[in-house]
This record gives C-alpha cells, sequence and structure tokens, in this order.
DNA sequence: AAAAATATTTAGGTTTGTCTAAATATTTTT
DNA sequence: AAAAATATTTAGACAAACCTAAATATTTTT
C-alpha cells in the first residue's frame, strides 16, 4: 500500500505516542507531535480510520490496526537506515540527521530500502541508539549498555547483572537497584571513575567503577 | 529558495525542453512531459513567472530566467547524483533507477548533495552517460561517443572526426555529416559491422565500421 | 451531581495542484 | 486573406490537507 507523506507522519507519530503511553493515545497529544490543530488532526483519523489503519471511534482513544501498525514500522525502518547512512557513510553528525531522515523516510521504493539496509551490513542501531525494525518489520532486542557507557542523565532501564555473585546482590540490594529500576547518571568523577547516580525516585548516591561496570541497562 | 515538488518537476522539464528544442518550449509540448493537461501547465507557468523563475507572456514561447535555470540545474544535479548511487553503490541496474531518482531528487538538503557528491568521488557522468552539473551549476563537458558505441536510436550530435584526412572529409561531405548533425544509429549489421544511420532529415545510409569509428557525438 | 474546564468534533474556509469545458489566439491550410 | 485546425487561456470545480470559530462531549473540580 502506498500513503502520502503526511498519512506516513501521522502513522509514524501515532506509533511512537503508542509505544510511549501504553497505547492511550489521544487526538491533542497527536496535535502536538504532529504540529497540527486538533481539527485537522480528527480529519485524518477519520482518513485513516476508513482505510483501517487505524481503530478509532469519535471521542475515544485510538491505535493502530495491525496494518497501520507495520506501516507505521516500516516508515521508522527507513527513517532509521537513513539516519544510518547519513552518519556512518556520509558522515554527518548524528545531531545533524533528524531532518534529512524525515525527507528521505518518505521515498518509496522497497527495493531501495532493501539494498540499503544490504550495503549498511544489516544495522540493528541507529546512530541515536533506537532499534532497527528488520524487514519483517521485527524490532531487534535493545542494545544494553553498561553504567560505564551510559551518557549522563540519560534515562534507562536497568536489564541485566553480569556479575551475579552474593557480593554483587549486597550491594545492589544496598542501593535498591533491581531489574527494571529506572536510573539515570548525574556525575563521573573523575578521580576514581565512581559514578553519582541517581534510581527511581530514592536520593541520589555514589557507586564504584566496578559496580557500575557489572550493571547493563536498555535506554 | 525552496520550491515544491511540483514547481521543481517543471523546472526540470523545462529545462530539458529547452536544451532539446533550442529555447522554444510551447505550453502543449510541456503538458506531455510534465504529464498534465494544458490548463494545469498554464497555472503553473503564471506561478512561475510571478516567482521571476520563468520569462512567460501570455501565449507566447517561454524560457527560464537565470533563477530558473539555476534552480533546474540543481535538481537535475540531485537526479543525477543519486541516479549515480544506485548504480554503483546499491548495485541498481542502469533501467531501474529512474523512478526512485525522480524521488530523492526532491530531499531539500543541501548539505546531503555536497556530501553525497563528495561521496561518490565527485562523477562527472551519471549512469546513462549524463553530464551531472558541480555545485556550481556548471556542465562537465559532454562524453563523446563514436557512432561504434552510440546506443541503437539514441539521438546525437556530431561532435568530433578523429580522422580529419581528406578521404574521411569526401565520405561525410557524400553522406552529408557534419559537425552539428543530428543523428542515430538504426541497426547494426553482424555480416561486416556496418551499421545503418540516419542524419538530420535525410534519408537512412548505411556506412563502414572504419568509417563510424571515426565520427564522435555527444548525446 | 452540577458547574467549570478541557478535549474533540463539526461547519465552513483556504491553498495547491489538478481537472473539464468553453472561450480566445495563433498558426496552418486552402 | 479567409477558413480550418491547433494551441492556449479562462472559468468554474474538486481533492488533500490544512485553518478558525463554534458546537458538543468528556473529564475534573467543587
Amino acid at each position: 500500500m502506498k500513503f502520502t507523506t503526511s498519512e506516513e507522519n501521522y502513522l509514524k507519530n501515532i506509533y511512537h505516542l503508542q509505544v510511549m503511553h501504553d497505547k492511550k493515545v489521544s487526538a491533542s497529544m497527536l496535535s502536538e507531535t504532529v504540529n497540527t490543530r486538533a481539527a485537522s488532526v480528527t480529519d485524518m483519523l477519520k482518513k485513516l480510520h476508513k482505510k483501517k489503519l487505524l481503530h478509532y471511534e469519535p471521542y475515544k482513544h485510538f491505535h493502530l490496526t495491525e496494518t497501520g501498525n507495520r506501516a507505521a514500522i516500516e516508515i521508522i525502518r527507513k527513517h532509521r537506515l537513513w539516519e544510518f547512512f547519513l552518519v556512518n557513510i556520509l558522515k554527518f553528525k548524528w545531531d545533524e540527521v533528524h531532518e534529512i531522515a524525515e525527507e528521505l523516510e518518505h521515498v518509496s521504493s522497497t527495493e531501495l530500502v532493501i539494498r540499503l539496509e544490504q550495503f549498511l551490513g544489516f544495522p540493528s542501531f541507529d546512530p541515536h541508539g533506537d532499534p532497527i525494525p528488520n524487514s519483517k518489520g521485527k524490532m531487534p532486542e535493545q542494545e544494553q549498555l553498561s553504567l560505564e557507557a551510559l551518557p549522563l542523565k540519560q534515562a534507562a532501564t536497568v536489564s541485566y547483572i553480569r556479575d551475579q555473585r552474593i557480593a554483587m546482590m549486597d550491594i545492589l540490594a544496598h542501593y535498591q537497584i533491581k531489574i527494571g529500576s529506572r536510573l539515570k547518571v548525574i556525575r563521573r568523577f573523575d578521580f576514581d571513575e565512581s559514578i553519582e547516580i541517581k534510581v527511581d525516585k530514592q536520593p541520589a548516591a555514589t557507586i564504584s567503577k566496578q559496580v557500575a561496570a557489572n550493571i547493563y541497562c536498555t535506554i
């Protein structure tokens, strides 16, 4: 199926909002992300509904159909592959590529995307660390970063502990860190490479390099 | 200046028609190449005129202004660079890339084009042999092909005669071939590698391989 | 549970780029 | 040079995607 640029932008943004807000997407949220007045959003929601891309009833929350979801993922796939291309092949900086990829993602050829992906070596993550779905729409497993590698202030979810011996578990219990905890690195101290972190709603705490190196998380 | 996709397509097509028909471009010709009814073409001509991209007066022939010309060349430049990319990097066949390049040429970032060109090694000709203008809009010298290499039915202009001895000149005079003649190869005979050509408005004629090899032309 | 605030939709417009049909110019033929 | 043919423009519509203002639903507050 082929879509207009506008339809594609709506699909993509609905998808992102769904992921971020647990399927509960409202017209006003969408209105903000697509930078368009609510009344216009309503028009488009009806259009997407008529095309069976969206489950939608007036005044209710809405969400993508299976077809809509698949279409959104294809657009996101293109966006991220182009970002990868722009940064890794054309040597743009990672913060310069978003706008350009916003245009490139609407180029329609499927064959182009397949060949581009192949040329790039089937990358799994784009330069911002976002996963690149494969041609079947499957997202790769989230990349895991140790706390040593996690960028400052980047919120993350603890997903894996490498050294699982009791001594390590004691420390984790002490700081109340567990799989699923949300945390961010606030500061790194050069002297001993210790790092200050904030876990969930607790006050900030400082952990050693050895501990940090064993905690992995996903962004 | 930024243009809509539609404006860009008109600019590009006017440019091509101008080159092919010596500045004498008519609305009906354009109507054919942009695949749009004449009435719609008129609308766009007025719009381009108002934007000072086109010299235009009702019922008269029209031609691009300097600004319009420059814009058209920039679009053509993008088209040809992308074609080069598609064929030489993504390994498409040369006859598969036109449509895709028609979309890519409208991606607006100037920086993208510059980096793409650099990545590709500043190519001078696209996979179809068409010249790629540089970032200042200058076309490289046309690639010259001998009649032996000229694709069947490809219209070309005679630009150079390698062997300029009298015997050769006699032959050329006989066939009324001179620098600037328009010709195309109609047929190649396997037996003696002679080729049938059509020069200007004359009836078809057949020339030997030796003669063909000495006539160079540009597409 | 009523009032107030907020969210969403409807109604009626606008712009861009297209269309058809009719009017008008220009060019070609006789 | 008049008639016929062809090319171009004008007039009036339409779809897509947006807008504002007003009407209507829903949610939150009191």
